[in-house]
DNA sequence: GTTAGCATGTAAGGAGTTACATGATTTT
DNA sequence: AAAATCATGTAACTCCTTACATGCTAAC
């Protein structure tokens, strides 16, 4: 009932405060380039986030600290230690949306924040959430009758395309994290189901 | 002034409907299928979308015909004359949101009824929305500290990878384009096949 | 003295989701 | 009779965007 979505934006200003206390402006600049490919966040939802944030004294506001104060008075905004705490629950709990497009990059992102376990479950999540869309494309790839669209195609055959290297890059990563944690207590049969569906391109290694 | 943002749900109605009359649950089988990887909608935005098409009479409910109606009476929605315009409208302006992640697969998917010249225009508006993406990873991979986070690194890296190879596609389609364009008049999607579908990934220059 | 960049904020609203409510038919 | 599948629909809500409003400082 408490945090039923996704609630990236929150998640994103609570990791950046974890390395130090910024104020408004360069919270959103460093959003939009960490965040870089996947998110840009607009001030109209970074402020009332942050006034929500302060509401529930996750942070607190620090006198603008001089520097070379450009521009208007800044106000600089600090984790409180509840902040940290629900940083670190956030963290901890391994979340269905961090398999999601939007989330998963941030997930990632605070990966040098978050236990190994959870590291590898949202890994996996991501993967297995990948793995259903690419079996959804072949469906559709595989049945393809000749008189289908070649535009429609052509977009679902780069985009399972784009979907299998992510997998891989999946794997790799997962198979550096098992190696890690070393004594892997994890059970899951990493079998690769090899595609017999006429699948074409260069496939090297099964997805 | 009027559609100022996207509406991807409507033009990807409009556009499953130009194909034929269909009724609410196959359309959005078919919408979750055909834009697959890229997006689901839930009923609960596709019913209010068809309500609000049928107010403006774009679409219009025929008596559910019969065959084999398995479950609940069948509303089966058909375009007008008024919504075949209306498409035909939406897909001859260049509309800039074209180039975003949620529209461009839904503009693609739509080629086959899209005028060549506007074909050009949204392929290079996401390529240079793609350049601009890969710009800002390319300077944070860069400037990217000895301190700096591994995941954060990782995450950019195959980010920008993803993102060139994208550019990649585009540029070959891109190619293909102006080379059909450049013989005879533009209107004919359906025509050759066109099937030299091996993409190479292979050349790694000139993004 | 006006433009440009820095900095904070609000009001209105768009687009879509979840969860629910209903109902018919077929399969188990 | 229960469950699954087909089928339509609504209300409440969430998250975010756009467009606006304000104000301070530096450079041209």
């Amino acid at each position: 009932m408490s945090a039923h979505r996704a609630r990236v934006l929150e998640l994103a200003v609570l990791g950046l405060l974890h390395e130090g206390p910024m104020h408004g402006y360069e919270l959103r600049k460093r959003l939009n380039s960490e965040l870089g490919a996947f998110r840009a966040f607009s001030y109209g939802s970074l402020y009332p986030c942050l006034k929500g944030m302060l509401r529930r004294e996750h942070v607190s506001v620090a006198p603008a600290c001089a520097g070379s104060p450009r521009g208007r008075s800044r106000i600089v905004y600090r984790l409180t230690a509840a902040g940290h705490d629900h940083l670190d629950r956030l963290l901890s709990e391994v979340a269905p949306a961090a398999a999601d497009d939007e989330c998963f990059g941030v997930h990632f992102t605070l990966f040098g924040h978050t236990r190994g376990d959870v590291r590898l479950h949202i890994l996996e999540g991501r993967r297995n959430r990948l793995r259903e869309r690419l079996e959804r494309l072949r469906e559709r790839l595989a049945s393809a009758p000749e008189h289908a669209d070649a535009y429609a195609f052509e977009l679902h055959r780069h985009g399972a395309e784009s979907v299998e290297r992510e997998i891989r890059w999946l794997n790799e990563l997962i198979r550096r994290e098992r190696r890690c944690s070393g004594t892997g207590a994890g059970a899951d049969p990493d079998a690769g189901s090899e595609d017999g569906t006429g699948f074409r391109p260069s496939d090297q290694s099964a997805v």
